[in-house]
DNA sequence: TCGAATTGTCATAAAAACGTAATATCGTAT
DNA sequence: ATACGATATTACGTTTTTATGACAATTCGA
């Protein structure tokens, strides 16, 4: 299926982390465009239409944040997602930025590819990426667009959340991921979860892979969290 | 993903120089030690694993060239590769000490970049710089990512701690730890347990290896400690 | 608006991992 | 060959971690 690229704008005012954050993003095959200020950035969302921002804390003039807040208070910008930038590890901006309504953040320096898999993150989330069509491992078959998973054909009853979660298994099998790792990657850093509750969710996707003698797809790692994988 | 650094030993009499280069190889990423003397360095070498020595080429005491010859001449180094530092562009210089086995060599004072390039070039020669997150050894292989441990294919099934002692023998082959070093760097200098401990998890992983006739992996070395080696 | 489905949390059960001590073996210097 | 110190092995109580079932709050449709 061909599905039109995602559409990202950058907001920073440095010429030079604007500049990377353009290379990095196009290198990620998504639809960039940047802007210096908020000012700028506001008259570029009226005639764009943009999937996500992501957007320096610290602007000259109108600050992120309040752009931000600006943003999520137009109705006609509710989907649109944002991704804060903000300077080392201050943890204090980190729940404000959340409050406001940013959908993730970042503390600079970030890597790269840490960028990218945070975008992706919060566009599955917010449904603008289509995940590209099928996911097969073994019998189990996720199909992203008619929102189904299958096992050897027969189709799994899964909730919303359990189906992200298998998403995530999915796309990333064979890797340990830590209760925390899941948590972000699957329901995202905007909301504080226990991180027993990754294990209840765990066990309901046990539960119904194992209707079909499949429940050990989901491995218990001691100490480290869960993995998915054909292997024992 | 968590990758084993390569570890460098920086073998250097001047207090300042030899800190400009541990940060120097520090922010590139690898793993950094320190020794001011031949004699310093030779005791390091013989605690630790180490993929590469920075010798300089004037050292008080045993010089450079000479501790790069004796360590040439010891079989169980003989994986060990070693960049010299020598004062001035001097061509004889650099012909003895390639003749003496050095893999490289830099002629002071030269640019931290063109060190760290010099270093990789070195370890990508002798096959160290390793792009999975996997340490191999015979059939043994060590998946940090999957945080699987197999052999010959065969998933082990190793608890935490015999996981961690397992990463530090494969990060570290060939060499004789006390029971004390294990503690120290498998289960972390902040608490105290038994030596005798020690015995207990090393019999648990013999056991497992035991399974595929590989216990002889894990040797005592009696009045010292365990080493991890593939020869017997 | 009323119910079914979903979701997060908690309490408790169950399992796995750990460290220690007791005992058996082994290695080696007399 | 023997005794002594070091290592191997086993068993066991405790602690830590995970699994499970129930429940209340919330969401989502019908």
């Amino acid at each position: 299926m061909i599905m039109s690229k995602l559409k990202i704008l950058v907001v920073e005012d440095e010429d030079d982390i604007r500049d990377m954050l353009v290379m990095v993003l196009e290198q990620a095959d998504l639809h960039v465009m940047a802007a210096a200020s908020a000012e700028q950035a506001w008259s570029l969302l009226a005639e764009h239409h943009v999937d996500l921002v992501v957007l320096d804390w610290m602007l000259p003039g109108i600050s992120g944040v309040e752009l931000a807040r600006r943003l999520k208070k137009e109705p006609s910008y509710k989907d649109l997602s944002i991704i804060l930038l903000t300077a080392r590890g201050e943890e204090e901006d980190k729940i404000r930025g959340l409050e406001i309504g940013a959908d993730d953040y970042m503390t600079k320096p970030f890597s790269p590819k840490e960028l990218v898999a945070r975008i992706k993150a919060v566009m599955r989330r917010s449904g603008k990426l289509r995940e590209s069509g099928q996911l097969s491992i073994g019998d189990l078959t996720l199909d992203a667009e008619q929102h189904r998973l299958t096992i050897a054909g027969n189709t799994l009853d899964v909730s919303p959340t359990e189906f992200r979660l298998m998403q995530f298994f999915m796309s990333n099998p064979d890797k340990v991921y830590s209760r925390t790792h899941l948590l972000d990657q699957v329901w995202g850093r905007s909301v504080y979860i226990e991180e027993r509750t990754v294990d209840v969710h765990i066990r309901r996707l046990r539960k119904l892979l194992a209707e079909f003698g499949r429940e050990e797809l989901i491995q218990t790692v001691r100490g480290f969290g869960y993995r998915f994988s054909l292997v024992g």
